[in-house]
DNA sequence: CTTAAACCCGTAGTCAGCTACGGAGTCAAG
DNA sequence: CTTGACTCCGTAGCTGACTACGGGTTTAAG
């Protein structure tokens, strides 16, 4: 398991864009569009990150027009955030790249039936996250208020699990 | 990326308890509480798992009492589930360890603390999967309604995010 | 008393998802 | 026309979470 380096990915995860980057970057800015390192500055990833994401093709690598360097624009930036999203809430990036794919329009049957799947799932997640919400609520509320040191018997239902709240 | 190897996989993901498993398994029953075999069984999980739980020091090694074969109760599965259901809501194995050391009940600062963050994180989880349902929902039903050859614009909602239902 | 299913424990391998490295090319600024 | 930040691409390495392997031990059943 051990620990983690920490800093600059915390850095990374909590700030979640940087535009701040993006403004530092002195970049090849001649073109209309985004460079790929100014891309992953607002998506709040890394560089390599983008280019791993292409070659699983969960994002295409776009055309180079004049020059030598690739240009990015909206439509990536929000394929990037959409594919960060879908992973916060514990899609696989192959579910990703499939849900991408309804994005195309093609195949309207196999679309609707993968959509209500994970429509299943999330419902119980969302299920599940209340469940620990009000565990949890019930576990701060209960420090508050002293509890003889704190026995918090409240993680009991936390354990148990499914909601009795 | 890869494909994976599934069925035995898919079955245990799906069933995910397995109290056939359980009854089927000519186990050494003669003392109280369950072997680590039925205790993975009834877990859905296999065995290694759970050993590699203790390792982590996710789960308790119970002692041995009279016999070389270590016994498991209600207790154990309990955390066991527990451990289950927080991964599927995108805690970490280390994360998870935290929440169970909450249990003990000691320190009770850093436990609300830590309790606090954690319940900001599953709020915003919260909050995208609601989007994301509602999204899905739009998707399928406009999938359902024909849309010419569904163009299915509700992708765009998904890949913006944010709940603009 | 044997047998075979389960157990024990240690170590090694796998897979997803990155992350790092290195050498070569590009290009805006000085 | 050099410099240095940035790009490109390929390949190798890392981390988390398992999963498998293998040799030895226990024990319920026949």
């Amino acid at each position: 398991m051990k620990t983690s380096k920490a800093s600059f990915e915390q850095a990374k995860r909590n700030g979640q864009t940087n535009k701040a980057g993006f403004a530092r970057m002195r970049a090849k800015n001649s073109e209309a569009g985004m460079t790929i390192g100014q891309l992953a500055a607002i998506g709040g990833v890394n560089v390599e990150t983008i280019r791993y994401y292409q070659r699983e093709k969960l994002l295409p690598t776009p055309k180079r027009l004049h020059s030598a360097i690739r240009r990015y624009g909206e439509e990536e930036l929000k394929h990037l955030l959409f594919i960060k999203r879908a992973q916060v809430l514990g899609f696989s990036l192959t579910e990703i790249t499939l849900l991408l794919q309804l994005a195309e329009g093609e195949h309207c049957a196999e679309t609707q039936a993968l959509a209500e799947k994970k429509l299943d799932v999330i419902k119980q997640k969302l299920a599940d996250l209340l469940a620990m919400e009000s565990a949890l609520k019930k576990l701060i509320s209960a420090c508050r208020r002293g509890k003889d040191g704190c026995g918090c018997p409240i993680i009991d239902s936390l354990i148990s699990g499914k909601n009795n709240a």
